[in-house]
Order: structure tokens, then C-alpha cells, then sequence
DNA sequence: TCTGGGGTCCTAGGACCC
DNA sequence: TCTGGGGTCCTAGGACCC
């Protein structure tokens, strides 16, 4: 006996918004947003009764104010949902070890090795949501198929707090009278463009060659776009995929403008993009700069080095030869960012330069200082001077910070 | 209404090498 | 004198997802 739907996707419904609810009954019943809350903040998450008035994730948080002025605005606390993400995944493992998150709320798991032990796919897809209420107190929602992006949809049209499974073989006609928006891969653009073929609903998309959606969409979409349509999907289950790059970037609440404030906002974000480098383990060969001006247009600018690199010392550096060859000048930047890519294992044997720094051993005291009093134990005189600029933080240092440079 | 922060993958052009 | 084909790597931008 072998499952004809051995894939589940499990999907948390208004994650945020329900972790927040554990702790403060009185949401319950509410419409609550979770959501930046500053000028420029966009939602996060939105329960389903803030749905209903028309927030939903992504808005800007001007928007969502005046659609439905009656709900509970919450900013995001991403300490507790990310200890709530935690048992989430520790209870879908004790399914399963064959689990692949998608996000902070999501994942597909394989279920095809529990068949000696559950009837049935949706015995299993029913005693995963239950074991989720019972062990977090949150509700979940499950697809069943025999494919990922089946089981994906599947969760979807399942939603809020409940469970749907899409037999084998059925696939084509579930998917035929959805909107070619709800494909997953398709977004405004694509769904936009297809639109001008005189595409709306998935079934559509049959009735095209394939030839005529890889001209029209690019020749890797244009495949992906056809094999969904047809229900095709061969990706398996892949649980350990390794991460490709790191990022860290801020959006001013007012636009900030001038080297000296740019210097400075990038050696904060150096310092934090390192200190994350640092506990994965990991270095990069790569780094890039992302700056966003007043009228929205960004551009970024990337260097790749010979050797991989870890510390705030060297990112910076790298970030300000960047920042110079984007030509920023005085334009006012709403936001910036540092990127690292090409990521490589820490640990991996370096040639060693003539011109090796302590760098690195004043990264890992620093590091070790903050791990034991907290983040704020240690800095740079520099971004101490600038604290105001940090629209994140209200705290103030409380041991006297050392001078890093 | 005015657009977050963290990621992934694809495309297209150019450099460079054989 | 004019000009190959293929492969890999890098860069910048864009679409998409949660």
C-alpha cells in the first residue's frame, strides 16, 4: 500500500498574527495587523477578519489604516515568532525528518514512509494539524497531492484551518478553472503578459503551444509556466538546501543624503551583516551594495574578490569602493543595503595575505562579548555618535562602548 | 495608497579562455 | 585579413515568494 499523495504542504494561517494571540486573548476575534509601523511600513501579516475589509500582506501600512481604521496594529516581535517557527518544525520532524521549509510558516514534508502507520494520506494530513494545535495552540492548513506544487495549491484553496487533498490524476481539473495568477511563479508581471495571449484561467494556458510561451515569457518560464498547467511537477522533497547569500538593508524613515551619513549606515549595516557571517560560520567572495533613491528606482553594485572574505573591517571596504561606483552623490536614498554572496564555508583553509589584519580576532572578541552581554555591549564610536539615525533601536547603550576604529 | 526585509532564480551581455 | 564555437565567470537588473 503506498500513498497516491505522499506530499503535504503545511502552511500556518496569519502565522504572526496567531502567535500573537497565544499571549494577548483579547485579539481573539479581532481584526489585527501586524505590520511596519512607521511612515514607510508595509503589513507583515493580516488576521482574516482585517482580510475581509481588504488588508492583506504587502500593503502599506497608510492603506491599511484607512481600509479598516478599527483594527489592532501590532509591530512585528520577530523574536517570538521565530521561538514559535521552532516548535512548528519540531513537531512536523517528529512526523517525519524529511521535512523542507519554505519560509518561517511553511513546508513540505514527505510523507510516503508513514504509510505502514496511517491509513490514509489525509489521516496523516488531519494528525499533523491536530498535533500542531495541541503542541503550539495554532492552526494550520494542509494540501495533499502527489506533487509539491499541487500540495501547494492544494493548502491554498484549503485555507483558514483546514485540510484538502487533490487525488491523483484529478490534478488538470483542479487546476483548470483557477486564475493563472494563483500559479506559483506567477506574479503581476507574467500574469500580465499572458493576459495579451488572451490567458486568464490555468485551463487556458493548455490551449497554447509551448513554443509561443517561451517567446512570450522567457524559455525556462515559458517551460515552467506549460509543465504546471499540465500538472507536471517532478521536484522532490529536498531537505537540506544550503543558503546562497546573505543581506541586510534598511529603509530611512526620512531619506538620508551625503557621504558622511551614507559612511556611516554602511558600516552599521557591515557590522551586522558580519556578525551574522560570523555565526554561520561562513565567509563570502562576493559583495554587493543596494541603494534606493527618493523616487524608487535602485541599482546595485557587486564585487566578486580572489579569496573570501568575514569580517566588518574587510566588508566595509569592499561596500565603499561600491557605494563610490554607484555614484550616489548628493541624491537623497531611502534605502541601503549590504549583500554577501558566494558564500564558503568559514572553515575552508585561506591562503593567508602579507598583509593579514587582527581583523578577524577583533570580530570574534566582539562577537563573544555580545554573545555574553548583549548586541549593544560593544561598538564602534562611529555609530554611537550616530545613534540618532538608526530608526530600529530607542535603547541606549548601557556599558561604555569600546572604540573599534 | 505609495510601496519592508529577507531570500531565490533567470536573463542578457561582456570578458576571457581554448 | 577576417573571423569559429563553446564554456565559464561576472555584473546588473528584474520577477517572484513569504
Amino acid at each position: 500500500v503506498v500513498f497516491a499523495e505522499p506530499i503535504a504542504h503545511v502552511d500556518m494561517d496569519a502565522f504572526f498574527v496567531e502567535v500573537e494571540r497565544l499571549r494577548r486573548p483579547e485579539l481573539i476575534g479581532v481584526p489585527v495587523v501586524v505590520a511596519g509601523l512607521g511612515k514607510r511600513g508595509v503589513v507583515s501579516c493580516a488576521s482574516y477578519e482585517a482580510r475581509r475589509s481588504g488588508v492583506d500582506s504587502g500593503m502599506p501600512t497608510g492603506r491599511a489604516r484607512r481600509l479598516c481604521p478599527d483594527a489592532r496594529f501590532l509591530a512585528p516581535d520577530h523574536e517570538a515568532f521565530s521561538s514559535a517557527s521552532d516548535r512548528v518544525f519540531a513537531v512536523l520532524r517528529s512526523f517525519t525528518p524529511k521535512v523542507e521549509p519554505v519560509s518561517v510558516d511553511e513546508a513540505f514534508l514527505d510523507i510516503g514512509g508513514l504509510r505502514l502507520r496511517y491509513p490514509s494520506a489525509s489521516v496523516v494530513g488531519e494528525t499533523i494539524r491536530a498535533a500542531l494545535r495541541e503542541h503550539t495552540g495554532l492552526p494550520a492548513s494542509v494540501g495533499l497531492a502527489a506533487s509539491k506544487f499541487i500540495a501547494k495549491m492544494a493548502s491554498r484553496e484549503a485555507k483558514p484551518d483546514g485540510l484538502l487533498l487533490v487525488p491523483a490524476g484529478a490534478e488538470v481539473e483542479f487546476l483548470r478553472p483557477l486564475p493563472v495568477r494563483a500559479l506559483w511563479g506567477v506574479g503581476e508581471s507574467t500574469c500580465a503578459r499572458l493576459e495579451e495571449l488572451g490567458v486568464k484561467s490555468i485551463g487556458d494556458i493548455t490551449a497554447v503551444p509551448q513554443a509561443t510561451l517561451k517567446r512570450r515569457l522567457g524559455v525556462a518560464l515559458g517551460a515552467h509556466v506549460w509543465e504546471l498547467a499540465h500538472a507536471r511537477d517532478e521536484r522532490r522533497v529536498e531537505t537540506d538546501s544550503e543558503r546562497r547569500s546573505l543581506s541586510v538593508e534598511n529603509t530611512y524613515e526620512q531619506d538620508i543624503s551625503g557621504k558622511e551619513a551614507l559612511e556611516t549606515e554602511l558600516l552599521r549595516h557591515a557590522d551586522r551583516l558580519a556578525s551574522r557571517l560570523r555565526r554561520s560560520a561562513e565567509s563570502a567572495r562576493t559583495v554587493s551594495v543596494k541603494v534606493r533613491y527618493a523616487d524608487f528606482t535602485t541599482v546595485t553594485r557587486s564585487e566578486t574578490l580572489a579569496a573570501p572574505i568575514e569580517t566588518s573591517h574587510e566588508i566595509f571596504e569592499v561596500a565603499l569602493r561600491l557605494l563610490e561606483r554607484a555614484g550616489v552623490g548628493d541624491r537623497p536614498v531611502r534605502l541601503l543595503g549590504i549583500g554577501a554572496g558566494a558564500l564558503e564555508d568559514a572553515a575552508a583553509p585561506r591562503q593567508l595575505g602579507l598583509d593579514q589584519t587582527p581583523w578577524e580576532d577583533l570580530d570574534a572578541a566582539v562577537e563573544r562579548v555580545r554573545s555574553r552581554y548583549g548586541r549593544k555591549a560593544v561598538g564602534r564610536a562611529r555609530l554611537l555618535a550616530s545613534a540618532k539615525l538608526q530608526d530600529e533601536s530607542s535603547q541606549e547603550m548601557t556599558e561604555a562602548p569600546e572604540d573599534l576604529g
